[in-house]
DNA sequence: TATATTTCGGACAAAAATATCCTAAATATA
DNA sequence: TATATTTAGGATATTTTTGTCCGAAATATA
């Protein structure tokens, strides 16, 4: 569905999100172990989503990164998985034709475009907010 | 969504399936550049799908490959989809955890099952031969 | 100012996906 | 039987994705 450095990122983005909400700023090596994903890898992802104002971050001795409750609550999935994989997800053509045209569509064009608006409505309604929080009750979790 | 290899496989087996409701059996060639994909990756792709009895090939002179009528209405693109990519769009996790566990789910669990189990239906849902006869009847394309 | 800590960013490496090439095997037909 | 045609399948190559390494830049604090 994703690439996995689009999951990697998600996953990250809620991780800080879940820390910010305790007002605890972290660190690269916190995000890889709690997300289990590669550190010098996150790294490259974090500095990806800071350039997109996702994120903030601190360089330094306490430094590290974090998110304000106010951008938790603006920023959607869709804007991370956006700023990662591009449009593909939300335009490209199932069958993987050069362009679209629903004059002259693929066979699987119609159940497609209907998944496919689905799926990006879910991701443009789903906010940051939203997942960290039951995270952060117990709900549910980012790593097993 | 699907791998190129995957996509390329479904253009294929839908193209041949087009060729078969005319009485004709197609070459390697033909559906590479019928689909618009590599011919030598075709071959690939199309052992496979004879392997996994979805296709009837025939070497030699007058030879190449075909699809019963009654096959195209019996197999479903979900069929197809799990040849070639396996369960992972079925049953792998959203966030890429390593096994799904409703107790403990991921933070976007409940969203994305139902995007994903209304996409297995869909899949699950759609002949070959329903496809094929919308490309027969020129109502959509393969290859622009 | 010196030092320790942390992100940033470029170069490099490994793994996976995609794609090509070539020979063998099968088979139709002359 | 000899030849031409076509799929089968192994070896290899290329490209993309994923991942590592390391030094530079920023900054807190002693
Ligand atoms: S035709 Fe439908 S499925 Fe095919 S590309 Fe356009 S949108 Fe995608
Ligand atoms: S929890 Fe839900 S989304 Fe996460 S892995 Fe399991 S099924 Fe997929």
């Amino acid at each position: 569905m994703f690439s996995k450095t689009c999951e990697y990122a998600i996953k990250a983005v809620l991780y800080i999100a879940t820390q910010s909400l305790n007002n605890t700023r972290v660190k690269i090596g916190d995000v890889a172990e709690n997300t289990g994903s590669p550190e010098a890898f996150t790294a490259k992802i974090l500095s990806t989503l800071t350039k997109h104002n996702m994120l903030h971050s601190l360089k330094g001795p306490y430094g590290g990164f974090e998110i304000e409750e106010k951008k938790m609550k603006q920023i959607k999935i869709s804007e991370i998985v956006y700023a990662i994989d591009g449009d593909a997800i939300y335009n490209g053509c199932g069958l993987g034709l050069d362009k679209c045209n629903a004059l002259k569509p693929c066979p699987m064009h119609d159940k497609f475009v209907k998944i496919r608006s689905e799926l990006k409505k879910m991701l443009e309604t789903t906010t940051i907010h939203e997942l960290a929080t039951k995270i952060k009750t117990g709900k549910s979790i980012l790593i097993r």
